[in-house]
RNA sequence: GCGCCCUUCGUCUAUCGGUUAGGACUCAAGAUUUUCAUUCUUGCAAGAGGGGUUCGACUCCCCUAGGGCGCACCA
């Protein structure tokens, strides 16, 4: 398959279908998105679906579907629950190499044991009980109906890296337990079948949060050992390893889960290319603002500008970012997704904080609309002022110039009470732009105080 | 309990021993819109606390406080 010669960039958003995506699932995809685009590299979509008991097809497809949202397309697709000949081969060169041994402790006797040892002040490693397991001694457990789960002996050196984000990161293995690879029903667990579809799939850079670095020391003896033992050109791939998000109170993000899915933002009217620059830019040395695609997030995008403090997830402030957003878009990027032709998202985008909020100014052009008459000589006088159509944009200024010599209004107290009559609200896109949409029938019977 | 990481304007951050500590958002003021929004300009505003090292510390070291992460037969 791939090899060491292979420059090509490959990044890979790995989900779990165990649950709607979250805004901190997106940024990993995001941010794994960008680098690939940036690098001309491949995005792959890789479905980790090894626990079978709490993944569903239906996430599954809920994950396509948030992602094609997104606009983040992937180039590669698997699925774990497929490719389990591979994992067991994997373990089998693992197993032959003496890294990979059983064990027969229940989770019951290794949680008392870990409490035991945080009592004592102690970190709670395995202490390797199984490793000194005689054949004899095994064959006695297992004909008590035992069964072993796996675990990978670690070297008990230090390993270190060059993290893209943290810089060198040094981990010293003799500290952590000896991960459990295989459980004892058999299935695996997802160290393995990570490690071995990252060499499949040449992965070259894996970008993810900041709860996997302790976790990376195992995976590169893992990668290593898989290298020597299957000689099949596996590559340790470029790690970076970003904080995660907290709420503005600090909470943890996780606590409020249904609040924070992706499908809750796309049914409040944010904007996928929004929520794709606030993941791509908080928390780094970039400004927080909108960018007209993703391409432009991907140029601006490097790990290197991700700081090392987390981050704070605000909702307001997305919010915020999703009008910015909109009030840059030009007419082509919305066509279709809105009513009217493009005089009419020229007129309203600056008012819109959602693009739904489109909508209710297309009902305000489009009528019927009840008019607030709070002048109603005002409005009378400007019904007979109203010039003949055609209208444009210079009609505005001129039938409030009349109506202000007529009536002597000027400022608010002209603008507001014409406002209030044309649209029935006091705040709203320019008039000018809006009033030739509008058009003469239905002004003039609004500033007589009839819906229409 | 043990280990790792972090702490600069209200918020996100720049600075990588010598700066008037810079930018973005928010907010405020002014301009434009004879109104609101938009847009433009200007402004307010910061190095958690305490010790060191140094001619000089936001920057390096130690302690304290606060926060994040890890220590699963989850991913």
């Amino acid at each position: 398959m791939r090899g060491i010669d292979d420059p090509v960039t490959v990044t890979r958003f790995a989900p779990s279908p165990t649950g709607y995506l979250q805004v901190g699932n997106g940024r990993a995809a995001v941010l794994n998105a960008l680098f690939a685009r940036k690098t001309g590299g491949r995005f792959m979509l890789r479905i980790d679906d090894t626990d079978d008991t709490r993944s569903t097809a239906e996430f599954e497809a809920a994950i396509l579907e948030d992602l094609a949202w997104l606009g983040l397309a992937h180039d590669i697709f698997a699925r774990q629950s497929d490719r389990a000949a591979l994992y067991g081969a994997a373990a089998e060169t693992l197993k032959a190499s003496g890294r990979l041994y059983p064990a027969y402790e229940t989770p019951d006797e290794l949680e008392r044991r870990r409490r035991r040892q945080m009592a004592a002040h102690k970190p709670p490693v395995y202490d390797r009980a199984a490793l000194s397991l005689t054949a004899e001694d095994r064959a006695r457990l297992e004909a008590e109906g035992r069964k072993p789960h796996w675990r990978f002996r670690l070297s008990h050196a230090k390993v270190a890296w060059q993290d893209a984000i943290r810089g060198p990161v040094e981990i010293d293995t003799a500290t952590l337990s000896d991960p459990v690879l295989i459980r004892a029903d058999g299935r695996f667990l997802y160290t393995l079948p990570s490690v071995v579809d990252d060499i499949d799939f040449g992965i070259t850079h894996i970008i993810r949060g900041e709860d996997h670095v302790t976790n990376t020391a195992p995976q590169i003896e893992i990668f290593e050992a898989l290298r020597a033992t299957a000689n099949n050109g596996a590559v340790t791939p470029v790690f970076a390893h970003y904080p995660l998000f907290v709420m503005p109170g600090g909470e943890v993000l996780s606590k409020r889960k249904g609040s924070l899915s992706l499908r809750v933002m796309r049914e409040e009217g944010i904007e996928p290319l929004a929520l794709a620059a606030y993941l791509a830019k908080i928390g780094t040395s970039d400004p927080v603002e909108p960018r007209p695609s993703l391409d432009a997030l991907a140029a601006d995008f490097a790990p290197e500008k991700i700081a090392r403090a987390p981050a704070h997830f605000d909702a307001a402030e997305l919010a915020a970012l999703n009008g910015r957003l909109l009030h840059m878009l030009p007419y082509e990027a919305v066509a279709g997704r809105i009513p009217g032709g493009a005089a009419f998202w020229d007129a309203v985008k600056p008012n819109l904080g959602r693009l739904a909020d489109a909508e209710t100014w297309w009902r305000i052009v489009t009528g019927p609309v009840a008019p607030v008459i709070e002048n109603p000589d005002l409005a009378a006088q400007a019904a007979g002022l109203l010039p003949p159509e055609p209208w444009d944009e210079t009609t505005w200024g001129a039938l409030t110039k009349a109506v202000s010599a007529a009536t002597g209004a000027k400022g608010r107290a002209l603008f507001h009470p014409l406002r209030e009559a044309l649209t029935g609200r006091g705040d709203g896109p320019e008039l000018k732009k809006l009033l030739p949409l509008i058009g003469r029938d239905k002004a003039r019977a609004r500033l007589c105080g009839e819906t229409a």
